[in-house]
DNA sequence: GTCTATACTTGGATAGAC
DNA sequence: GTCTATCCAAGTATAGAC
């Protein structure tokens, strides 16, 4: 937007080679990311997707991690506020759950949860990796935390497992069956697990309502 | 000690320096993952580690990746002998989840975990990796399988989730887990689910015990 | 059969062209 | 300010020494 000064400088068409380089090579890293894994995110793989010279990644990013990082933080954001706005329609734990598989199926699909386990398991290589990629995994627990508390809430499972170790499990096991769907593309068993895990959700929904009345929301 | 032929070669005090040379880059090769990870699991690295040759991980094992795959193996073994071991004395739920609460502290501290993790994550950046991998990550399914079979079978979650179903979401939570206290260093949040988890696992024997007889064991 | 020295390829980073 | 041509380090693999 507002290219200034259109000097018909030859490149390829559609791309328009000035100021959005950086859009595209962050573009080309997470493809490069889903495609070839952290071991195979060079600069030259990237820029190769990119369809751009290999150094402008050093120019624009100083180093392929920093490019790599803001990879993830591209994907996190999308994919955060993505989430936020699915969750924005739940109010019980079973459409909670029923929500978290559609976008777990997605997620599988498109592969933006890849890009945050190759990150994550890429980070034990460059000294200094760790808590960067640490700061952009936190928001997804802190997400996981707002979404479970705001369905869960004053339900039995709030009261025997603190919120922030129920975010934990979540995120964990959903990084961990990413990684073994994508390792063995089956992904009957992780729906199948979601489908379980609605019914035990329905389980305790029951069960809460009996007891004293913890409060259905403020006001009543 | 029993060092035959001693032909007066030089090498490395303590190294026997012929037939072992396999073991001793094995060994390196895993310790290489677990400090610097897949990326950083170059033959330089490891032979370095292992204080011979680079060239020697091609003659033993014909590539890296192959030599990567031989670590996992190691690995492999080494833990599932190890959980047998520790889930044959076990019986009811609560002392699996105790258990396995206490070899996840001794993975953790180990690294073994990370060697599953890296090889996982890595596996997209090679080309015909990925079933390699993907063999050798079987087994902790079917182990888990067993487990959970030997101390759940019979009891309420057997009935609600397929075995093969929780089998696989607690291997993922496993690696979960591992990936995101190997990131930011803190195992409380892990060591709590495992505690919670016991707390649910003897809600659920319970309440298994109540309704009508499934049959302590096969028999009676 | 074991291992080392060397050839060749790819990757990270920058000096300098535009 | 943007990008390309080039440099050097690190990686894989093998030919040949022992």
């Amino acid at each position: 937007m507002a290219k200034s000064g259109a000097s018909s400088r030859l490149r390829q068409p559609g791309a328009e080679g000035s100021t959005d380089t950086r859009r595209v090579l962050v573009e080309a890293a997470i493809e490069t990311l889903k495609a070839d894994g952290f071991a195979g995110a060079s600069a030259r793989a990237i820029a190769g997707r990119a369809g751009c010279n290999q150094g402008l990644v050093f120019y624009h990013f100083g180093s392929v991690v920093n490019l790599l990082l803001a990879a993830l933080d591209a994907v996190s954001a999308d994919r955060l506020e993505h989430y936020s706005a699915a969750v924005d329609r739940v109010t019980t734990p079973t459409e909670l759950i029923d929500v978290a598989a559609a976008i777990f199926g997605e997620d599988l699909d498109a592969g933006h949860v890849t890009v945050l386990v190759e990150m994550i398991a890429g980070a034990s290589s460059t000294p200094g990796l760790g808590p960067e990629v640490a700061a952009r995994i936190a928001p997804w627990t802190q997400f996981a935390q707002a979404a479970t508390q705001a369905a869960f809430g004053g339900s039995a499972l709030d009261s025997v497992i603190p919120p922030s170790t129920v975010a934990r499990g979540v995120v964990a096991l959903y990084l961990g069956l990413e990684m073994l769907t994508h390792l063995d593309g089956d992904r009957a068993p992780a729906l199948e697990l979601f489908d379980r895990a609605k019914e035990l959700a329905s389980l305790f929904q029951a069960l809460s309502a009996v007891p004293s009345a913890a409060g259905p929301k403020e006001g009543s």
